[in-house]
DNA sequence: GCTCAAGTTCATTTTAGATTGAACGATAGT
DNA sequence: ACTATCGTTCAATCTAAAATGAACTTGAGC
């Protein structure tokens, strides 16, 4: 049942893993520290608490609480009932789909919806229709249209 | 030809605009400077040069030249003959597909192929097959691969 | 070939935002 | 009810990245 791995190579890959969704996250505007919690879930097999990942990322409690609010509030995490107490134990939700769903309702939509705010505020202050300055503001609503139809087809590809 | 809007009227929607390209490239992961260079060529009819920018945006000379390399390797801005001497003045390119394939091409393909390059290191160690942590690099190489069929999918949605 | 304007580079400064850690609730177990 | 453990909050700190500005390179025009 140890044979999977060795205890240096587990460190090792755990590393890489850890390393892998720290840039990942990155890339896509999260903090680090959200990306290594969630790695160490996803290259974890047992469910961990807050106290085993503080100690294994040697990361500050009130760091890691906050991280795991964001990585509940995407759907990435899946809190599992600890037998022991009240103590919460976590797990990493691998579907590809929940996580894109997450990111997307969390992160994109409401940068969307202020977009459509911007552009509204823009639309009311009686620019001449069919002016320059009118047609570029129907460019970034279309835009701005655009991205929302993809979004649901993104999800339609990643479903499966 | 002046009436399409009062200047003080121009002046409020260039601020909004400004703003707007602001946020929206900070989401994307890029300076803000770069979003008010792009912003301001966008909703202005002349091209401009680097000296109009920085003028009219009160920025540096230096973090407007680097921020205007930036756009062109994007492709997001495209050079004009100015017919006075070396100087060179930008016009924005506002097609969609220009910039979302620009953005795929120089932000989002680098970090796939350091993915795959990450994902090949674990794949060396020598982990179990069928093991857990196999099934684990085994996935991420699985979203790796759909991030990677989806761009292209993407791009032709955003092309008309 | 000199000069001056245009543009780039890069060491320094500034800023945004991530992380820390101590103080504070909240709850389970006794 | 008391205590010990668990988790959260938030002001203070730290850090990574962006912006500045002065020095430099380049080339056009005379």
């Amino acid at each position: 049942m140890s044979s999977e791995v060795s205890v240096e190579e587990l460190d090792v890959l755990t590393t890489q893993v850890l390393e892998f969704f720290s840039d990942t996250v990155k890339v896509l505007g999260l903090p680090k520290s959200v990306g290594e919690l969630y790695g160490l879930l996803f290259i974890t097999k047992e469910a961990l608490s807050l106290d085993d990942m503080v100690e294994r990322l040697s990361m500050s409690k009130g760091g890691a609480s906050q991280g795991l609010k964001m990585l509940r509030t995407l759907g990435a995490v899946r809190e599992v009932e600890g037998l022991s107490g009240r103590k919460v134990f976590y797990e990493a939700d691998v579907e590809l789909k929940s996580l894109v769903g997450g990111f997307i309702r969390e992160e994109i939509r409401p940068h969307l919806d202020s977009a459509k705010l911007k552009i509204e505020g823009m639309r009311v202050m009686g620019i001449k229709e069919d002016s320059f300055y009118m047609d570029r503001v129907n460019k970034l609503d279309k835009w701005r249209k655009r991205a929302g139809l993809v979004l649901p087809i993104l999800q339609k590809i990643l479903r499966s």
